[in-house]
DNA sequence: AAACTTGACAACCGCATCGAT
DNA sequence: GATCGATGCGGTTGTCAAGTT
């Protein structure tokens, strides 16, 4: 039984959208609001596939889109996203506010693919510098992308001869150590328990390195929600990681938080976490050092910040296997000089 | 100036996934 | 558990503009 086609496709228009059936569109869904797509084209009078209208919405109409003029900090980001995530487009525009999958897809495909491609290239030009090579002629945009002087359009100066023919966006050798998580508000004093009185044992986990998770459970990634706190009964005992706190000390290694081998960073970036609101006063309160956090930082703000911290190496603790380690760590450090990491 | 090439990106398409029944 | 509709996702294509020869 084969599937239904999601329309007739018979006297439908295709191709661009004129103004006249954006307008339609966007007044129809500020009307009746998003969804059913399927009948949507029907009800509002549009010649279009509900696929068609529903690609238009999101990709360039609905509010809060930004358009074009990608800026290096969203590059680096894309590119250590992609890094990390491969071609999961979604995934990556949801870390990017106000950016399309296809926005970041077509992005990825005419800019960053090649760049990071030619960069590769160039690493292996430069680490087998010996022998004949094949001369490489990058195209018309990659010259323009890497700044190569032999690129007509480019504005090459004598000093640039000497320069790396390659001006790739390199990700940053930023040192995380730690990484703050929303999660449920702990017990409290005279709420079941007292974190001050006993942090120690309170927290599913210590601060030095020292794991113990066997009787936790992960986390709510309450996707959907920015504040899954709301949703955990503070005094359910079993909440115990809900009651806890969710920073994981990891020195050097940057690493997102993983509780359990089914928790893997890419779940963690694709849930809507935030750092939380009371993290900060939880911390100082409790003198557990530093904790860089915002209400209104993202995650991926959070992860691939400046702002994360750096204190002693002294802990590192193989946290888990659920953690891509090694493509994060490359990610983060992808200097030479940071071999640490790997240690 | 015309022909050709390349880049940019909007849009399409097929498949996967999810939730309701 | 099977089926189906709705939606999401990622790969690909089409088209136009800009650049090059």
């Amino acid at each position: 039984m084969g599937r239904n086609p999601c329309c007739s496709k018979e006297g439908l228009n295709r191709g661009a959208w004129t103004a006249v059936e954006d307008k339609i569109l966007i007044d129809y869904i500020k009307t009746h609001g998003e969804g059913r797509w399927r009948n949507l084209p029907q009800k509002a009078g549009l010649k279009r596939c509900g696929k068609s209208c529903r690609l238009r919405w999101l990709n360039y109409l609905r509010p809060n889109i930004k358009r074009g003029n990608i800026s290096p900090d969203e590059e680096e980001l894309i590119i250590r996203l992609h890094k990390l995530l491969g071609n999961r487009w979604s995934l990556i525009a949801g870390r990017l506010p106000g950016r399309t999958d296809n926005e970041i897809k077509n992005y990825w495909n005419t800019n960053l693919g090649k760049k990071v491609q030619l960069d590769r290239h160039h690493q292996q030009n430069t680490t087998n510098s010996t022998g004949n090579k094949k001369q490489y002629h990058p195209s018309r945009k990659f010259r323009k992308l890497t700044n190569d002087p032999s690129s007509s359009g480019g504005s090459a100066s004598p000093s640039n001869k000497t320069a790396t023919p390659t001006q790739v966006v390199r990700t940053k050798a930023t040192k995380c150590t730690r990484v703050i998580l929303n999660h449920p508000q702990p017990h409290r004093i005279g709420q079941g328990r007292d974190l001050h009185a006993d942090k120690e044992s309170t927290l599913p986990y210590n601060l030095k390195g020292n794991y113990d998770i066997s009787n936790c459970e992960k986390p709510v990634l309450a996707a959907g929600t920015s504040n899954p706190t709301s949703d955990i009964g503070q005094d359910d005992p079993n909440n115990i990681l809900a009651a806890a706190d969710f920073a994981v000390n990891l020195n050097p290694a940057a690493a997102a938080a993983v509780v359990d081998d089914e928790l893997c960073l890419a779940d963690i970036l694709n849930s809507d976490y935030q750092v939380s609101d009371f993290l900060p006063e939880y911390y100082n309160s409790t003198n557990y050092g530093d904790v860089q956090s915002s209400s209104s930082t993202d995650l991926s703000d959070l992860l691939f910040s400046e702002e994360m911290l750096v204190q002693d190496r002294s802990d590192v603790r193989a946290l888990n296997a659920g953690l891509e380690f090694e493509s994060f760590s490359s990610v983060l450090f992808d200097g030479d000089e940071e071999n640490w990491l790997t240690d």
